[in-house]
DNA sequence: CCATTCACATACACGCGCGAATGTATGTGA
DNA sequence: TCACATACATTCGCGCGTGTATGTGAATGG
C-alpha cells in the first residue's frame, strides 16, 4: 500500500504518524458529515489506513472521537493565548475560537452529547473544556465578575455560539449579518472598557 | 389503546388520528432522541401503530418527520399571533418560539439538514419557515429596518437562539443564567421602543 | 541474523434499520 | 350485497456499521 520507505522508522513514529492521521480525519469528517454520519470506515477511509489500525490504537470509534477532541483542545487552547483583560479581548477571543472551522466538531460532539446521555457521560468531560474557552466569565480578572459586565458576555457569548450554529448550518460559509452582529457587541465591549477606566467619575447605568 | 368502539369511525376519522398519533410521537422522538436515532420503529411503537402503517400514510420515515415539522410550524405559527409591533415585543415573541420545548425539534432537523445535502433539499423550505418564525426582522414594521433596531434584533435572535441550543443541550431544562440574558435584551429593547417614541413624537403609548 | 514483539491489514459474524412485497380486515359506493 | 378501495399488519431481503479474531510484514533486541 504505502510507498516504499527508503529510511527506517521507528515504531513509535509509525505509531504517532497514524494517530495523528486518524484524529486529522475524525475532525474532518466531524465537520464535514456530523457526529451520526461519521463512520470509522470513513474516517480510516480518509485517513489511509484500516479500521484494524484504529482499533488497534483505540478502544472503538468513540475513543477516536473523544481522543480528537482532546487533542483538539489543546491545540485551541495553544492558539487562544492567554485570557484577555478586557472586555473587548474577551469578545475577540472568543469569537475567534467560535468561528474556527473546527469549532463545528465541538458543536456536534455538544449537540450528540445532548441527545445521548452515555455519550455525555464519555465525552461531556471534553466538551465541558471547551465551554471555558468559549466563555471567559471565568477569567482571572474580578472585574468581569460586575453584573453589568457578566451580564454582557453571557449575552454577547449566546449571541456568538449562534452566530456559530449559523454557520454550522450553512456549510461553515460566514453569513452576511455576521459583520454587524460582531460590530454591535465589539462596540458595547469597547463602552464597557472605557466606562470602567473613568469609574471614579461617575457610575452611570447600564445603557448603551 | 383503541378498545372495542362500539360505534364506527368513518375511515377518515381513522386516518386523521393515526397521522397524528404519527406526528406527535415522530416530534417526541426528536425532542428526546435527535434526529439520528429518531427510527421508524421507535416511532411507530409510541405511537401505538405498526410501521406498515406509517408506510401506508407517508411515503418514507422522512416524509412523516417533514409533515410534523410542518404541522409543528402550523401550530406554532398560530400561537405566535400577529407580529410584534414594538421591538420589546418582537423579542419576547421570538423568545416565545425559542423556549417551547418542541423547537428543539426544529433545531434538531435544522442541525441535522446542514450536515446533508439531500436532507436539506427535503426539509429546507419547512425548516426556513421557523426562521421567519424566529427573527422578526421582516416584520410589517417599517422601522425595524432602521440599522440600529436591525442590528439589535440580529444580534438579539443569535443570542435567543444560543439560549435555544443551550437548552437543548441541557435535556431541555432552563439554564441558570436564561433569566439575566433575558433581562438584558429586554432592556435593550424598551430602550429602542422608548427612544424611538421620543424622536418620533408619536402620542401612542406602548400598551403591554 | 534470528526470534520476538509490535503495528497493522484482512476476514468474519452479528445486530440494526430501512424499504418492498404480501396478506387481511374494515369501510363505502353502486 | 357485492365489488372495490382503504387502512393496516407481517414478513422478508438488503445494505451498513460495528467489534472481534486471525494473519502478515516490519521493527527491535540479543
Amino acid at each position: 500500500m504505502a510507498h516504499a520507505p527508503t529510511v527506517r522508522r521507528t515504531q513509535e513514529e509509525r505509531s504517532a504518524s497514524t494517530q495523528a492521521a486518524l484524529i486529522e480525519a475524525a475532525i474532518e469528517s466531524l465537520i464535514r458529515r456530523g457526529w451520526a454520519a461519521t463512520t470509522a470506515a470513513h474516517v480510516c477511509d480518509e485517513a489511509g489506513v484500516t479500521r484494524g489500525a484504529l482499533m488497534h490504537h483505540y478502544p472503538n470509534l468513540g475513543g477516536l472521537l473523544a481522543a480528537a477532541l482532546e487533542s483538539l483542545h489543546h491545540d485551541m487552547l495553544a492558539t487562544a493565548g492567554a485570557p484577555a483583560s478586557t472586555v473587548r479581548g474577551a469578545i475577540d477571543t472568543a469569537w475567534r475560537a467560535v468561528s474556527d472551522r473546527r469549532f463545528k466538531a465541538v458543536m456536534e460532539a455538544w449537540w450528540a452529547a445532548g441527545n445521548d446521555a452515555d455519550l455525555a457521560r464519555e465525552i461531556g468531560p471534553v466538551v465541558a473544556k471547551f465551554a471555558t474557552l468559549v466563555s471567559p466569565a471565568n477569567s482571572a480578572s474580578a472585574r468581569f465578575r460586575q453584573p453589568d459586565v457578566a451580564t454582557f458576555l453571557l449575552t454577547a457569548r449566546e449571541a456568538l455560539l449562534g452566530l456559530a450554529m449559523g454557520r454550522a448550518t450553512s456549510g461553515g460559509r460566514p453569513l452576511g449579518h455576521e459583520r454587524s452582529v460582531l460590530a454591535a457587541l465589539r462596540a458595547q465591549a469597547t463602552a464597557l472598557d472605557s466606562q470602567h477606566t473613568t469609574r471614579s467619575q461617575r457610575t452611570k447605568g447600564p445603557t448603551a
